[in-house]
DNA sequence: TCAAGAGTATTTTGATCAAAACTTTCCTTA
DNA sequence: TAAGGAAAGTTTTGATCAAAATACTCTTGA
């Protein structure tokens, strides 16, 4: 009945959602019964979301979901920061009408459901208006590189929850950042971009912080070194 | 006898190589005779290899090396980029004494080798350097990427070939580099990696450019739309 | 009481097989 | 002659099974 592709897409909605903590195993027999799939879907998603760096195989010894430490997710902003900084400058330089058009659409779609509360949308526009410029910018490989460490970053919020009062910050920052793209000022476009990340990266690790058992985010068996070839 | 992180070696070897080429379909039934090993192995490796973007795979159609042109090679050295001279800032912050005698040793090596006509091992020196920098940054994740990223540009150098009064520019950006790190200066560590980065970009597309056939690269049938979840 | 070791059980890995999907070829028909 | 379609042949995908490796447990000995 299903194909990999969607037992991945369950494997990695079931990651974001929590239901799979970080660092829990991932037994093969396990995972086929719970989706109602054979072994072998299961195996080959399993060793394509190694390949992304979501799960991680040691040999004869299976697979567990990544597990995450503060360090980590500096270093996953630092990335995401590096490439998405890029990103805007391209999409400064190479916006058409349309992507300016669907920009605008999407930043005010994003602050009508912040006003109305809507918190389980409002991450998904979000997603949304940096996918618009990710796109805008015609790099499908960073896109997809972006797009992957989006997910995990959207799992940690998940866990920690948004903080309303953020989202108005927030707009304020895709509004400059609309300004400098419509304007194709690439220079400035990056640095806000940066800032707006720098401002996301601080926020999230505060929070993170904050809970003092890092609830479902430290591994409780300390796990080998990652084989992240 | 051989186990599946070996078999993944093993491709990635073959496509760097340049023996199987770029756009090239991989049968599973014919990499299973040629490294003499069951399906399997060579079924798992080949998702793990899709998880990392060097092979693509459409459902029920079966899995081919990634198809190459010019303006991927662009997106790549802006990825490339971007990672790098972030991590080139945060190994100017980070370095210690021990990083900054390795990198040192590494550039007498790369300038030996080039001295001695050896363009075998001065590739090899080459990605030493740079790896070196990217593991002072400390951040494992962006360093793998790198690699990954790495593993492209090499075949593509393979191919086209490395001219020699090249690398004499090369030292003299690799001394400066070595220069800011030492000094802590994170600022012109990043620039200084930037236009490093920037030069073999432009370098290497105009090597590709100059081939009339782009012997290789190019895919002989227009590959469909690559199924990059 | 604790440590060590043997034996059992669980789990991954590799191999074989059947079925589904896609490709190609060849034949028919307009 | 060209286009459409059916049938044969490949190739991937999913399922089952055997073997190897690891984890666990229970017993024995100090």
């Amino acid at each position: 009945m299903s194909r990999i592709p969607d037992i991945q897409r369950l494997l990695r909605d079931d990651i974001i959602s929590g239901s799979l903590p970080f660092g829990s195993r991932l037994r093969i027999d396990e995972l086929a019964t719970r989706y109602g799939v054979s072994h072998m879907p299961i195996r080959e998603a399993l060793r394509e979301l190694h390949g992304e760096g979501l799960v991680v195989i040691e040999p004869n010894r299976g697979a567990r979901v990544r597990s995450i430490d503060l360090s980590f997710v500096e270093d996953l902003f630092d990335i995401r920061s590096a490439i998405e900084t890029m990103l805007a400058r391209r999409a400064a330089e190479r916006r058409t009408e349309e992507h300016l058009r669907k920009l605008v659409e999407a930043q005010d779609l994003f602050e009508t459901f912040v006003a109305a509360g809507d918190f389980v949308s409002v991450p998904k526009v979000n997603h949304l208006f940096h996918g618009i410029i990710n796109e805008a910018a015609g790099n499908p490989g960073a896109l997809s590189l972006v797009d992957r460490h989006w997910l995990l970053v959207a799992a940690l919020w998940q866990r920690y929850g948004y903080t309303p009062k953020r989202f108005d910050n927030v707009s304020d920052d895709h509004r400059h950042l609309i300004r400098a793209i419509e304007r194709r000022d690439a220079a400035s476009a990056s640095m806000l971009m940066g800032a707006h990340i720098e401002k996301a990266k601080h926020d999230l690790l505060q929070c993170m912080a904050a809970d003092p058992n890092l609830n479902g985010i430290v591994p409780l068996k300390t796990a080998k070194r990652a084989s992240h070839a």
